[in-house]
DNA sequence: GTCTATACATCGATAGAC
DNA sequence: GTCTATCGATGTATAGAC
């Protein structure tokens, strides 16, 4: 079972999360393809597996961050983990950030786990002066855009990426700013 | 053939991009799925005439902006016509600005169109101060996170674009913090 | 649990008549 | 140019034997 989805990750890497196909993963695992119904009663929930899976990675690597006391630089760390996590692998952070499969929406008890990564996400911001829910939005709208223009452009690279921490600043020092003035 | 573009644009609007199929598109118009070959010779190039005509659509909208003498002001202009025109229609965003089918690439011909509007907008972003290839990355960077997580997340709302201008004056502040502390 | 066999659908592409 | 007919591949899913 938990072969089955490693699996389903290694032939997602190669092949993109939607040309991942039951075919080919029985066929890795030393299976036949109807076997694999004796798992997963259909497609959906295989991927819905994996994306449980895959934010439970997430969630283990975020909680092993040691978060500094000081605020901006908690902020910091916290968001290096993150970035790092989503550009190892362009299919695990598709599924798990986009809707890269169209009809495929994560089970209730599935999401739950996502929420619970973007719960941690926003304690640290908050910590760090992002009050309010517009400052949280362009925030996220800003490493979303980072980590995307990353994996697009220059798979590998850090064209994008290495602008993480001095987008950062702008964006607390901005949140300062703008509380301070009033 | 202008029409099967138009009609290939509708189908992508409602299965989209990547779920636009020959046979439907022929059904569509009222042809054969193997009558479409006389015009395209294969799907891919059917993709590059949308992609080439996306890109002309973009083009006509940006050369239409009235830019204003302010560098600053003429930026959010240009910036606001350019996220109005991507979020009208995700299928057309996402064939033009991401690589959603696999194995197609814009032929040159078509992504030199793609190199006009990148120019335009470098043009526009120069006058007002953002000279280093890092300032424009970032911002690109910046302009397409905000632009995707309102289609994901919040589609023909405005949660996320309406700190548009809010974040442009960010980052221009910012690039003129910097080259004044130089 | 895993297998064989198969149903059923969709897809892009080609051959060849008109 | 457009058609009919068809190929060949791929895909998910199910039935039923072992």
């Amino acid at each position: 079972m938990a072969t089955i989805v490693a699996t389903a990750w290694d032939l997602a890497r190669q092949h993109g999360i939607g040309g991942l196909s039951l075919h080919g993963l029985a066929r890795e695992i030393g299976m036949r393809q109807p076997s694999l119904y004796g798992y997963f009663e259909s497609k959906h929930a295989l991927y819905d597996a994996m994306f449980a899976d895959g934010n439970r990675q997430l969630l283990a690597r975020l909680v092993a961050v040691r978060l500094p006391d000081d605020p901006r630089a908690a902020v910091k760390a916290f968001m290096d983990a993150f970035v790092r996590f989503a550009l190892e692998d362009q299919a695990r952070c598709s599924l798990l950030f986009q809707r890269p499969i169209p009809g495929f929406e994560p089970s209730p008890e599935s999401y739950a786990l996502a929420e619970v990564v973007l719960e941690r996400a926003v304690d640290v911001l908050r910590a760090a002066g992002l009050e309010s829910q517009g400052d949280i939005d362009c925030f996220t709208a800003m490493i979303g855009g980072l980590v995307d223009a990353q994996l697009s452009n220059d798979p590998g690279g850090d064209r994008w990426i290495r602008h993480l921490d001095r987008l950062i600043d702008m964006h607390l020092d901005d949140a300062e700013r703008r509380s301070t003035r009033r």
